[in-house]
DNA sequence: AATGAATGAGTTTTCATTCAT
DNA sequence: AATGAATGAAAACTCATTCAT
C-alpha cells in the first residue's frame, strides 16, 4: 500500500468510527480531520468533497460485514446450518454496526438515492443473493431442500435476502435484541419447512 | 375541527408532501411556510419546532397506510386471502409513500433514536402485529391453519411484519416493481406452506 | 419605498462604497454586512447571493452615472457643445468610479462574461448610443453636422461610444488625468473637423 | 536557451492558454501545474508567486501581439494604408486574445493597481503611441497629413491609441465581429479627414 | 393570530503558499 | 531540481430559531 493509500484509510477509519457514533449529520469535515489528525483543507487533498468519503465509509463497512458473514457461513459443514449462521450471524454483526442502514438512507445527499451509493448497495446485495443461491443449490443437491428450489432459485433467494433483511432493520430501529433469536430461529424453520426435504 | 386545527392541518399537508417529494433533510422550514402559503416564523405559532412537525407527519402517513391496509383486508372473507391481501396491498401502497422509511431512519435529530418517534413507532408496528395475530387465530379457529401457530403467536407475527417489510425495503431502495408480485407471491406460498394445513 | 426597498438600498450602498474603494475581490460578504450594520445571514435575507448584490451594485452605479452625465449633456444649447460635454463630463465623472469598470470585467464570476451583466451592459450601451445618435441627428437639423451623417447613424453613434469608452479605460488604467483634457478636447475637434460642417 | 529557461517557458505557455480560456481569477496554481505536467510546488521552484507568472504571460501575449501587429503595418507602402493596417489587424488579433485585457484590468492583486503591472502596461502602450507617431511623422513628410499634426503630434497618437482600444473593448465584451469592418473603417475615414490633406 | 426581519452558529469549500526531503 | 503532503486563513452559504410588533 502507498503512502497515499495508507493515510486515506487513516482518514476513512477515523471518519467511519465518528459516523457510528455520531451518525452522519453530525460527523463535519473538521471532526473527521481532527480524528486523523490533520488540518481540515487537507481531506480535500485526498478526496473532492464529503460525499466522497461517505461512499468510501460505506463501502468499506459493507465489504467489511458481508466478509464476517461469509467467514462465519463457511464453517459451518451442511448447508442448513449455513443458513442458519448466515441469519444468525448477520443478524448479529449487525448490532455493532446499527448505524450503517442509517447512513445508507439518510446519505441521500443530492435529493434521491445517489447513484454511485445505489451501485454499491445493488452490488454488495448480489454478493448476497448469489451466496444465497449457492447454498440453495448445493444443499438440493445434497438432498436437504426440496427440488423445486431450483426452478424457483433466483426469486427465492432474493426474498430471502430481503426477509432477512427486514429482520435487520427491526433491530437496527428498536435496538433490541430479545426475541432476536426467536425470531431468527423461527425464519430458519420456516424456511426448512418451506424448502426442506 | 376548529380553526387552529384546519390551519395545522393545512401545514401538515403541505409538509408531508414536500417530504415525500424531497425528504427529510431537503425540506427546510421555509419550504413547509412557503407550502402553507404562511410566513416562516408562523410555523412556531402551531408547532414548537421542526421536529414536532415531522412527528405529526410521520403519524399521518402511518395511519392513513395502515387504514389503507386493514381496509384492504377486511374486505376478505378467508384468513388466508386475508393474509395474502395485506402482503400485496402493503406492497402496492408503499409505492405511494416510498419515502415514508426512509424519514423514519433518516430522522435521528438528536443524534440517537428520539423518543417520541420511537413510540410512534412501536405503536404503529404494534398495530400490524395485531392485525396479523388475528388473522393468524382467526385462521386457526377456522381450521386453515396448523394449530401450532397459537403456541407461538407472538414471535410469528412479529416475524411475518418483519419479513414483509424487508421486501418492502428493496422496492423502496430500487424503486423495482418487476418480481414485486413474484416475490409476494412466493412469501405468501412459503407461508402457507409454513403453517398451512 | 417599503422598508424592505429602504434596507435593500442601504446594503447596496454599503457594497457600492466598498467595491469602489477596495475592489470586488477583497469585498466579503462580512465586510458588506458590517458596513450595513446587520449580521452576515441577513445578506441572503434580502438577496440570493454575492453575485446578485454586484448587479445590483453596478445597475445602480451605471444609472447615476449615465444620470450624470445626460443632465450636463442637456444644459448645453447647441449639439457641438453637447457633444463636448458628453465626452468631458463622462471623462470627469468616470474618475470618482474608478473602480465600476474594473468591477465591470473582473466580475467574471462564471468564468465568461455573465449574461445578467452583458444585459445591463448592452441596455446601458443602448442608451448612450441612443443619446448620442440624437444629438447628431438634431445637429444635422440645426446645420451644425454634414448631412452624410445621417446615413452612418448607427455605425458612427457606436463609433463614438467605442471611442469615448477607449479614452475612459485609460483614465481608468493610470489613474492619470494629466492630459486628460487635451485628449477630450483634441477628440472633440476631430469629432466636428470629422463631421461638421 | 537553458535547460531552466525551456521550463520556465513551459510553464508560462501553459498559463497563457488557461488565462485565455478561463480568466485570471479561475485559473488556479493547481491548474498550471497540471498544465505543465509538474507538481503544483514546482511552479514556486520557477517563480516567486502567482502575481510574477501572470506578469510574465501578460508580457508575452503583449510582445506577440503587438509584434504581429508591426509585422502587418511595415508591409504597407504608404501611411494611410499602415494606419488603417494598424486598425483593423489589431482588432483582428485581438480576437485570439480576448481576455488579454480582463487580465490587464482585472489583475488588480493588491486591491490597488501593482506597480511592476503598471510599468509593463505603460511600456507597451509607449510601444504603440511611438509607432503611431512615426506613422504619422512619417506621413505628414510624405504629404499625407496635414502638418498640424506634427504640433500636436503626442497627444493626437495617445488619443488614436486610446480610440482604437476603445472599439476593441466592445469586441472583447460583445465578441460581436459584426460591424466590426464597419466600425474600423469609419474610424480611418474619419481619421483620415481629420488629419489627411 | 401572524409574520417580517434578523441572526448565531455552524458547514463546506477554495487556494496560494510552505517545507522537508 | 522537484515535489508530495500539508495547511492557514478566509470565503460563501445554510437554516432553524427568535422576537418585536
Amino acid at each position: 500500500m502507498s503512502k497515499e493509500e495508507i493515510i486515506e484509510q487513516e482518514i476513512i477509519n477515523g471518519a467511519k468510527k465518528l459516523m457510528q457514533q455520531y451518525g452522519l449529520k453530525k460527523t463535519t469535515m473538521e471532526d473527521i480531520a481532527k480524528a486523523a489528525g490533520k488540518g481540515k483543507s487537507t481531506l480535500y487533498y485526498y478526496f473532492k468533497d464529503k460525499e466522497e468519503i461517505f461512499d468510501r465509509v460505506i463501502n468499506l463497512e459493507m465489504d467489511e460485514f458481508f466478509q464476517t458473514v461469509k467467514t462465519a457461513v463457511y464453517k459451518q459443514s451442511n448447508e442448513i446450518d449455513m443458513l442458519k449462521t448466515y441469519i444468525v450471524t448477520k443478524i448479529k454483526t449487525l448490532k455493532d454496526k446499527a448505524n450503517l442502514y442509517r447512513f445508507a438512507i439518510e446519505n441521500d445527499m443530492q435529493g434521491r438515492i445517489n447513484k454511485e451509493f445505489a451501485n454499491l448497495r445493488n452490488r454488495y446485495d448480489n454478493e448476497e443473493k448469489k451466496l444465497i443461491s449457492s447454498i440453495l443449490e448445493k444443499g438440493v443437491e445434497a438432498s436437504l431442500f426440496k427440488s423445486f428450489v431450483l426452478q424457483e432459485l433466483d426469486t427465492l433467494s432474493e426474498l430471502l435476502v430481503s426477509c432477512i433483511r427486514g429482520v435487520e432493520m427491526d433491530i437496527i430501529a428498536y435496538n433490541k435484541n430479545r426475541s432476536l433469536l426467536d425470531k431468527s430461529d423461527m425464519l430458519v424453520e420456516m424456511l426448512i419447512k418451506g424448502i426442506g426435504k
